[in-house]
DNA sequence: CGCGCTATGATAGCGCGTATCAATACCCCA
DNA sequence: TGGGGTATTGATACGCGCTATCATAGCGCG
């Protein structure tokens, strides 16, 4: 299915940034992006976007299904293409580097602890913070600055 | 211990904003409380004292291992009076009502997940959002607005 | 008690994100 | 294919949580 196909089956309509925007997470190797990530790789490729729209983008893929947002424990959000497979994550405190996993007995504890609670789980975050144990870090800095 | 030693202990001057803030900390029932929380609350006791210096006071405790300072995934970090016992948060959707667990099991796997990826877990932030069964959620809201 | 130095309080500033609103671009239909 | 209605865009102002600034106040040591 084309980026065009997949917008218009979402309701969405067809706009330039909203392309620009989704073959940005679809070729970029850095799974992770803040808003800021994307205006400015975009701005690289002289392709002009406002900064609003790419908030505005951002938050309707998300409500779409199409990105996955994240709250790392730093104060900017990130953006992650939904592939479909649940995943936790694991980031290096050094170099803000970002590794999936997944953990099916954790994952069957968290339902258990919730009910065991009186509650439904309705989703969760579990992140890992870790240190690399070498000095020169090895991972580039994932989000920018 | 009393409240005043505990501050000097630590290498901080016991001024009355630290004891009114410490105090609040003790003898509230809100287990998490905001900065604003804890400026409010300090408002209504006549305890005139200004937000920047309980936004202040909290991460000065914070550092000194008084509290323990908590994101979860609204946008306002809130603290907790440090008891010494590690645990995680069940969030409830609905009514912001929080419940503590601790699990054996998944403490361990978490550092097994953390070595088997070639790291050393630091910390960890496992928040479960559930969702109270009922309609009129019996809980109060923790966090004021 | 008095002095030095840290803590405090009022407020300006900062960063991320959202609301506003006029101008633009998409899409439907003739 | 082109015109018109409506959703989208972009520039910017605003909101919110929190931090920096800086003059004044108060702690504590001698």
């Amino acid at each position: 299915m084309t980026s065009t196909d997949q917008l218009k089956t979402l309701g969405l309509k067809v706009t330039g940034p909203r392309l620009k925007i989704l073959a940005l997470f679809e070729q970029t190797d850095q799974r992770h992006l803040t808003a800021d990530d994307v205006y400015r790789l975009l701005m690289t490729d002289s392709v002009d976007v406002g900064l609003a729209t790419v908030y505005r983008v951002l938050t309707q893929f998300e409500h779409a299904g199409i990105l996955i947002r994240h709250h790392f424990d730093n104060d900017k959000a990130v953006y992650e293409l939904n592939r479909g497979g649940h995943h936790d994550h694991l980031l290096c405190l050094q170099c803000g580097h970002v590794e999936e996993f997944f953990d099916e007995e954790i994952e069957r504890r968290q339902h258990a602890i919730a009910k065991k609670h009186g509650f439904k789980l309705a989703e969760h975050a579990l992140h890992l913070y870790v240190e690399c144990e070498r000095k020169d870090c090895p991972n580039r800095r994932k989000t920018s600055n």
